[in-house]
DNA sequence: TAGATTGTTAATCGATTAACAATC
DNA sequence: TAGATTGTTAATCGATTAACAATC
């Protein structure tokens, strides 16, 4: 076994793997950071799984997709796993993110600290109120709307936080993807339609207020 | 058929509907949502599916969960499906929601606009530093934590929204049990033990980007 | 009527779990 | 060694899709 820990296969394969595994690794990477806040050497699946109610099955299946982290008998070890995580998500390098939109939302997301945590630095922040560009918050410069494109252009930006109305929305990830943006993630509450080949991430708040108005009015168990 | 226009079910048989479903809901609503303020009264599930790349089966299926709204031939009238599925979700109701944790991002929460629209009205906002609390945000008023059980005991609400350090959010959590709450949106990168008779959705903002990274690094095909 | 589209069944596809030999 | 735990296979479970009679 370990032939993936001595020589990772860099060749995911990616088509095969459901969407819901690559959450479900973002979930153990945070645990796994606590555990080793924590002092803890070693985990094992049943321990990671039971923190959120997977199976210790699941857990190994799951890690399974990209490789052998494990050793039987023992178990993972932590630091190991998580080096192991961050390779696959590919946060072990650190991403240059810019934030489009900076109303109440866009401001806050300028100003979270567990992004930075996490491998991703906001570089700059976009708005087209000239009212708030050309300053700085929280340390990032404010850059006019106009500037948007020539900015990922020449900085080469791969990512991209959407915090502007819907109704700017569409228009806003045009000109990105006119710009050679690689993915973004959009708060925007709106369906946004972009080519097969960018990235997009969708959240929605008043969704997921809706997804939990369903759940209480249904009294769902939960795991 | 119309059984259940005419006279809906509301027993809907919850422990057999997939989360995915629920979510799907929430998207189909917002377009909904949309068409009808282009003045479009009548949908079909292929034209409602292709703005998400699902299938018209799929489509069908998710409401056929709940039961039969459209109309052969015809498709489903808009405002008709927007009032179902409102119902489905339990958002025909307006619902009191309370935030705790007035950072950044608690405070962006608390002006976000898009809550009111889909049926949550934030009643009131809770954090420990005495220099937020006592006054009022966007019309909120702000009370010291001390004050969160009563509010939400005496005032019966049921739904709150977690804007507090990853380090307080377990213990607000309880608090909040404690004092009869319903359900919980967390957007604190933490993972909660809870009852589970407690509904718990968990928003973490660095996870999407993780979510984000992963997509872009394996040039994954979207729907 | 002919064309469109639903709700639903059966077939397909995919994900989860249980079980266990291999390993430490 | 005995106990613990992995990675993986086969069986199970669940979700999606294709197809079509019923309906407008």
């Amino acid at each position: 076994m370990n032939t993936n820990r001595d020589n990772p296969n860099q060749e995911f394969p990616e088509s095969q793997v459901p969407q819901a595994v690559i959450s479900r690794l973002s979930l153990y990477l945070r645990e796994l950071q606590r555990l080793v806040r924590e002092g803890q050497e070693t985990t094992s699946s049943t321990q990671l799984g039971s923190l959120f109610g997977f199976t210790d099955a699941r857990v190994r299946k799951d890690l399974a997709y990209f490789g052998q982290f494990g050793y039987p008998g023992i178990g993972y070890r932590v630091e190991e796993l998580i080096t192991a995580i961050k390779g696959i998500l590919g946060t072990d390098q650190s991403w240059e993110v810019i934030i489009v939109g900076i109303g109440n939302l866009g401001r806050a997301l300028l100003g979270y600290k567990g992004f930075e945590n996490q491998g991703f630095r906001i570089v700059g922040a976009f708005d087209s109120d000239p009212a708030k560009t050309d300053t700085q918050i929280d340390g990032v410069p404010v850059y006019a709307i106009e500037h948007l494109a020539d900015f990922v252009t020449s900085r080469k930006i791969r990512l991209a936080i959407i915090a502007v109305p819907a109704m700017a929305a569409q228009k806003v990830v045009d000109q990105l993807v006119e710009a050679g943006i690689d993915g973004v993630v959009n708060f925007a509450p709106v369906t946004i339609s972009l080519p097969k080949s960018i990235q997009l991430i969708g959240v929605d708040l008043a969704i997921e207020l809706e997804q939990l108005s369903f759940a209480v009015v249904n009294q769902r168990e939960n795991p």
